[in-house]
RNA sequence: GGGCUCGUGGCUUAGCUUGGAUAAAGCACCGGCCUUCUAAGCCGGGGAUCGCGGGUUCGAAUCCCGCCGAGUCCGCCA
């Protein structure tokens, strides 16, 4: 059906002889495949089979399969020469000069101009076909090959007992960066926020608010975290006090009306003040889910009473105890008063979230992993399939570690207020020419761009000490070299609009393209959704800001090395074609980072 | 004490899953480039026993073992 609807419009489009050889291209394809890049490799291992095969290498038994790498000295590079050495008693260099021989590179219908053998190596490039389909498909907007189901991923779900601080900001931005990246991998997603609010730092809030009152004038969250501070010193020093708190506590789990009326009242005050900071950062959930609600439906009781009949069940007077596969300590899943635990309450959500997608996963910080551990054996005995996990490593400060309690924490506002400031004093000494209004926004979108890059680009499991000074140094390459360049290439374009060039005459040709910053412009390109693949696989963000940085620096040496509104008639169409695409790219990819993307700055 | 993670130029990191081409970047430092589309840019330079020791291999930052250092967990807290 699609092949003989695309066979109708290429019939309509003779002329266009690259068009009709991208088509049949298309139907030699084994299947769609979304990325330029991905189906370029394809093409080499293709090639790269047939001259084994002819040479009679047995190349199926290696291990390493074909050994292809993307590589500084050519498009694609394959090591496979190596292990055949070793099979077949040969010099390295011999074997890829052998296979090179062999090659047969198809005349037309090729996404490959040549293959070279250097030393053991054996280089492949792409040819002028790739660049051009390449460019084509970034005018097209083709991404999505297919729908690749639903995953709900949970992420920051912070204890609403104060404002989010730097900690609960890495968990924020490395699962909302996940969550842009899954979307464009294909993936239907669903992102929650659980809220804990049967914890005992939320009985502690509920009850110093009977006590001290809120400060009004501060933004809610702010205003939750100096009751929480002042009601647990109080607490602390006086087991009265914490009687009062286990009362609350369980008059919640009962559902007493006036008190589960006041504890809304917090945690939708402190939540109010939470989504607000989120916001700002450009990070939304779609579900709040509360974990009272799995108390109150039953959902708790349920999974406690089938664990009971079908898992390795201690009783240590009334309290339960749950022995795991593997883990030493059991999982104590019910307390002798008879109250629930967050791990049982754990178990209903994560059950709950299990039947309404394909995949779960949640974003939690090193101090999780156990508990992600017990989780997943847990499930298991109730036949729930299980979640997978983002585990990150702590953020710290140069004082030690991060604690609302002790009031020892760097807050997301904070920080936000003054990377905006900082940012605000660069776009000032840049630009004297914009309004005011204008600065702020660059400003703001510089800033959370700067903010979410250094936040996103190291691995989740590096410890990070959190340095305020590092973190305001704008300059260096993070977001904003990255926004530079896609607002030089606005810039150029605007520029072209105004003297009345076409920008978007994609069938311009790129042949004329023949520079070398030129060609490993598009050959970035070509690998956002290659790249935007591993991360959704990996589920690791930090490949992304990795990808960005490149493509802005090869965008960088693009400009530098070739004039585009000062180039002859016939190079300019291509060239502002190729900064069209860059510009598409260099946006797409800072949108996936949760960055704006200016048009100037 | 046990489990997990990390240790790469002065500082911050990428590369480690799947071992191969001079170990790749940024910050800082030194030197160059604005009469051409935004210099938040580009080019060049110095600077690394890839924590230490052993092993596997033709070949180890990458795999295995041991040690040292940092973080984290090992609650009827969340």
């Amino acid at each position: 059906m699609d092949l003989l609807h695309r066979r109708k419009i290429n019939r309509k489009n003779e002329a266009a002889s690259v068009e009709l050889i991208s088509l049949m291209y298309f139907y030699l394809s084994p299947s769609y495949i979304k990325t330029m890049f991905l189906e370029f490799k394809k093409e080499v291992e293709h090639l790269l089979k047939e001259a084994l095969e002819k040479a009679s290498y047995e190349y199926k038994e290696l291990e390493a399969g074909l050994d292809l790498e993307e590589s500084e000295h050519a498009d694609i590079a394959s090591r496979v020469a190596f292990p055949l050495a070793r099979a077949y008693k040969q010099p390295p260099k011999i074997i890829a000069a052998d296979i090179v021989n062999r090659l047969e590179i198809p005349a037309e219908n090729t996404l490959i101009s040549n293959a070279v053998a250097a030393g053991p190596y054996i280089n492949f490039y792409a040819n002028d076909f790739f660049l051009h389909k390449t460019l084509q498909r970034i005018k097209e907007r083709i991404w999505v090959a297919e729908k690749k189901g639903k995953i709900i991923i949970e992420h920051t779900s912070a204890n609403t007992d104060g404002p989010l601080h730097i900690g609960h900001l890495r968990n924020a931005i490395i699962g909302d960066v996940l969550v842009r990246v899954l979307k464009r991998a294909g993936f239907d997603v669903e992102t929650h926020y659980y809220v804990n609010d049967m914890g005992r730092q939320i009985g502690v809030v509920v009850w110093g608010a009977e006590r001290i009152a809120f400060d009004e004038t501060k933004k809610a969250d702010h205003a939750v975290a100096d009751v929480y501070i002042a009601a647990n010193r109080m607490v602390e020093e006086n087991s009265d006090f914490l009687k009062g708190v286990e009362e609350l506590m369980r008059k919640y789990e009962a559902g007493d009306e006036a008190v589960v009326k006041r504890y809304k009242a917090v945690v939708k005050k402190c939540l109010s003040g939470i989504k607000a900071s989120l916001e700002r950062l450009n990070i939304q959930h779609d579900l709040f889910v509360w974990e009272s609600e799995f108390v109150r439906g039953g959902a708790v009781k349920e999974v406690i009473r089938e664990l009971k009949q079908r898992g390795n069940i201690k009783f240590d007077g009334s309290a339960l105890l749950l022995k795991l596969e593997g883990i030493e300590k059991e999982l104590v899943i019910q307390r002798t008063d008879g109250t629930s635990l967050y791990t049982a309450r754990d178990l209903a959500y994560h059950r709950w979230k299990s039947n309404r997608c394909d995949r779960v996963i949640d974003v939690f910080g090193k101090d999780h992993e156990l508990v992600s551990q017990q989780l997943t054996k847990a499930l298991q005995i109730l036949g729930v399939k299980a979640p997978e996990f983002v585990i990150f490593e702590f953020v710290s400060l140069p004082t030690g570690s991060l604690s609302t309690r002790a009031g020892r924490y760097i807050s997301a506002d904070e920080l936000i207020e003054k990377i905006e400031e900082r940012a605000y004093e660069e776009v000032d000494k840049r630009r004297k020419d914009l309004v005011e209004d204008k600065k702020r926004e660059i400003a703001r979108e510089v800033g959370i761009g700067a903010l979410r890059y250094d936040m996103v680009k190291v691995s989740p499991d590096k410890h990070i000490t959190f340095d305020f000074k590092d973190a305001l140094d704008i300059e260096k390459k993070g977001a904003p070299f990255i926004q530079y360049s896609h607002a030089r290439a606005c810039s150029i374009l605007r520029t072209a609009e105004a003297r009345g060039f076409s920008v978007t005459d994609y069938d311009a040709p790129v042949s004329l393209l023949t520079e070398r910053s030129e060609k490993e412009l598009i050959t970035k390109l070509s690998k956002l959704e290659y790249v935007v693949e591993e991360a959704a696989t990996a589920l690791k963000p930090h490949l992304l800001a990795k990808y960005a940085r490149e493509l802005a620096e090869s965008f960088n040496l693009f400009y530098k090395y070739c004039p585009v509104l000062n180039a002859e008639d016939e190079l300019r169409k291509p060239r502002l074609v190729l900064v069209d695409a860059a510009k598409t790219v260099l946006s797409d990819v800072l949108h996936l980072l949760g960055a704006e993307a200016p048009e100037e700055m």
